[in-house]
DNA sequence: CGAGATTCATGTGAAGTATACCTTTAGGCTTAA
DNA sequence: AAGCCTAAAGGTATACTTCACATGAATCTCGTA
């Protein structure tokens, strides 16, 4: 069944990669819609860009940059910034032959980055050696890296991506290792650039680690909405076709993004998928219209998504958990943890899956509320116990979807 | 009536277990001298 | 005898379980006005 609808869908991609070509698409090049597309020039980011450069640029020198710490809001172009500045910094260092890497992590990848091993096997596989991902002590990884790295006289950036993901679910040990890395080391040097989407985060680290790793701060302010009309201007002008792109077309954009604490990922995000209904309906136009019918589809594909990939104990309490607020009466009143355990334990053995404890339940529920798909709050009931009060905020139609998707994947 | 004790239903931390995987080591086999 | 391969032994990370204790406000209890 699965497999047959993933069939499906692929026949669908080859199909619209066909129709495209013959019915001449509207876009000129997509890619530069894309979210991970680092453009010529970043407008608006002047200052940061600026900044940025002038912390790392000792390393030209072959002198140890300062440690970093950059914090601004999602879709602030932090991360744009930083790969931009790295291009152009490991472009001059080669050229004058300067050995420098710089790896980029993100911490947030669950299954990737998410333990302090794992973000350590990863940065080892940045630098081209292969780790087991399971097996080893972390403390050798440690060595492993240091003797890889202190081969020889060079300097290393690690650039830690969503970093204050990975410490609100493991702590901040592994940083303050991090940290102290670079006092085991003799000939390299090693400096460390954390990005944060959370502006309090540096706040809840240990002093030692905060003083370190901010040794510089930077922060990226939202963009305003004519900055965001700026910046999409520029990009559909490269990415569509001349005349494509309706009249108010760009100003509705930045306007939905500058709402959402002038988040440009958004803005880029409505302007392609915007694109690509058009182009579904191959019409030529991007009109109003299909901007509201981009948000609504970027909100659910991006949850959907995540919802797909997880893994299956995962799904059946996401399940449990939309069907008990199916049942309710009054969208708003909240659904508890023990009804929740009940309704999971049937679809375990309607599934045939062996069934995890309340105990594990529960961080698995605590998780759903980390990556924001659902809303879980620990209240007490005074008399009546104390459980997580949880809530979900989506639009019905998209929960319908959600419900779907799972019954799918789980063969019901 | 109000302060303090009680209570419930689960949160939460620590320690233990199972599983999958890694390295080391010892033994056995092959090969070459 | 040296070199190579294999399997067992001993070790780790991760996902999960088990056990035990912590929480915190609605309710209860009981002394007092």
């Amino acid at each position: 069944m699965v497999k047959k609808r993933g069939q499906n869908n692929q026949n669908n991609n080859i199909d619209q990669i066909f129709d495209s070509f013959i019915n001449q698409t509207i876009f000129r090049n997509k890619l530069i819609l894309q979210t991970n597309y680092t453009p010529e020039t970043i407008p608006h980011r002047e200052k940061q860009i600026t900044q940025v450069a002038s912390i790392i640029a000792p390393s030209l020198r072959m002198e140890k940059p300062s440690n970093l710490f950059i914090y601004g809001l999602t879709g602030t172009g932090k991360t744009l910034v930083i790969n931009y500045v790295k291009s152009e910094l490991l472009k001059r260092a080669s050229k004058q032959k300067i050995p420098l890497l710089i790896p980029y992590i993100n911490c947030k990848l669950r299954k990737v980055a998410d333990t302090e091993y794992r973000i350590l096997a990863e940065l080892l596989n940045k630098l081209g050696e292969k780790v087991p991902a399971t097996g080893l002590p972390t403390d050798k990884l440690y060595h492993k890296f240091i003797e890889l790295i202190d081969s020889k006289k060079q300097i290393i950036i690690i650039i830690l991506d969503e970093i204050d993901q990975a410490v609100k679910k493991i702590g901040d040990d592994f940083l303050y290792s991090f940290t102290r890395l670079s006092s085991e080391l003799n000939k390299a040097q090693i400096s460390i650039i954390g990005i944060s989407n959370d502006l309090k985060f540096i706040d809840v680290l240990d002093p030692r680690v905060k003083s370190s790793l901010s040794e510089e701060e930077i922060l990226f302010p939202p963009y305003n909405a004519l900055q965001l009309q700026d910046i999409l201007k520029k990009r559909a002008k490269e990415a569509f076709k001349p005349k494509i792109v309706g009249e108010g077309v760009i100003e509705k954009c930045s306007a939905y993004a500058a709402r959402e604490h002038g988040d440009a990922r958004r803005a880029l995000d409505l302007l392609r998928i915007a694109g690509e209904v058009v182009e579904r309906d191959s019409k030529n136009k991007i009109t109003l219209e299909y901007i509201d019918k981009a948000k609504e589809r970027i909100e659910s594909d991006k949850i959907l998504m995540a919802v797909e990939t997880q893994p299956k104990q995962f799904q059946i309490t996401l399940l449990a958990i939309l069907n008990l607020y199916k049942k309710l009466k009054d969208k708003n009143s909240p659904i508890f943890t023990g009804d929740i355990y009940n309704v999971y334990r049937d679809f375990c053995h309607k599934t045939k899956t062996e069934c995890l404890t309340q105990r594990r339940i529960s961080d698995i529920i605590a998780e759903f509320d980390m990556s924001g798909v659902i809303n879980a709050r620990v209240i007490s009931k005074g008399r009546y116990g104390r459980c997580r009060e949880i809530r979900i905020d989506h639009p019905s139609n998209l929960i319908e979807k959600i419900n779907r998707l799972l019954m799918e994947s789980l063969n019901l």
